[in-house]
DNA sequence: GTTAGTACTAACTTTGAGAAAGTGCCAACC
DNA sequence: GGTTGGCACTTTCTCAAAGTTAGTACTAAC
């Protein structure tokens, strides 16, 4: 309630949503969203539909414990899609929402430019160590 | 899709960069521009150039620890460029080198749009904490 | 009957984030 | 003329996250 009051809002009441402001709701899911995890397990759920031990060995390195961390934020942020079977052994299926897919969207394009990038930033780091070494 | 030691190279010897591979050196620089402050910093500088502590009330909520921090590992990797006048007192400016301007861009357009959604994003977490409290 | 797989959670250890204070110097204020 | 505040950091310390390991309750395969 004290926080929502600390919440820039405009001429009819709705909240102006700023994530440079440090009270701003936003912040809290674009850290879920842009989260070492985060990131990974949208990008993996984008290619399809996935079990959850199989989207662990997909998003390489990630323990049991982060995933189910990471998953539970996102779904609970609508962003991600949790069907499961209470069959023995359990089944559950993770999937991405529209809102999801969107977020997915943005992150792919951020990510294949940095991909191509790479290069380029390997060199910087060169050139700045050796810079620093130098010195 | 097992985990590499080694980082994948295609017929020329040249590195596949893929973030979903754990060795990958791009997740560490996805890392700093996706981090927390990285993101915050990074959109902020797109407005134009910063000095250390005007940056610092800009990204509201950062300590000088983790600015610092953020802002050489963004100067390393390419995306921001540190002018330093060794005056009494001193004066250091930050902006973005062109690498950086790329990456902010990618960075706002995912911002302008997890903006937008948040109300979506919010009623998502409110269904969510309702099915959650009935159960 | 031993091993592996399913989807987790709980307990524990390690790492890193964040708070607070220090640095060395100057300008302004009372 | 002593205090306060600003500059751009670094250092130290603490505590909350991240990450590791083990456990669950059961089945299917070897």
């Amino acid at each position: 309630m004290e926080d929502q009051a600390a919440l820039a809002r405009d001429d009819h009441g709705q909240i102006i949503f700023d994530v440079l402001a440090q009270a701003c709701p936003s912040r809290e899911t674009m850290e879920h969203i842009t989260s070492r995890w985060g990131i990974l397990a949208l990008i993996a759920l984008s290619e399809g539909t996935y079990r959850f031990n199989a989207l662990r060995r997909r998003v390489s390195g990630v323990s049991e414990k982060m995933l189910a961390q990471t998953l539970q934020a996102l779904e609970r942020d609508g962003m991600v899609h949790r069907e499961a079977q209470v069959t023995i052994p359990p089944k559950v299926e993770y999937s991405l929402t529209p809102l999801g897919r969107e977020a997915a969207r943005h992150l792919y394009g951020l990510i294949e430019w940095l991909e191509g990038e790479m290069p380029s930033v390997m060199d910087a780091r060169a050139a700045h160590d050796r810079s620093r070494a130098g010195a």
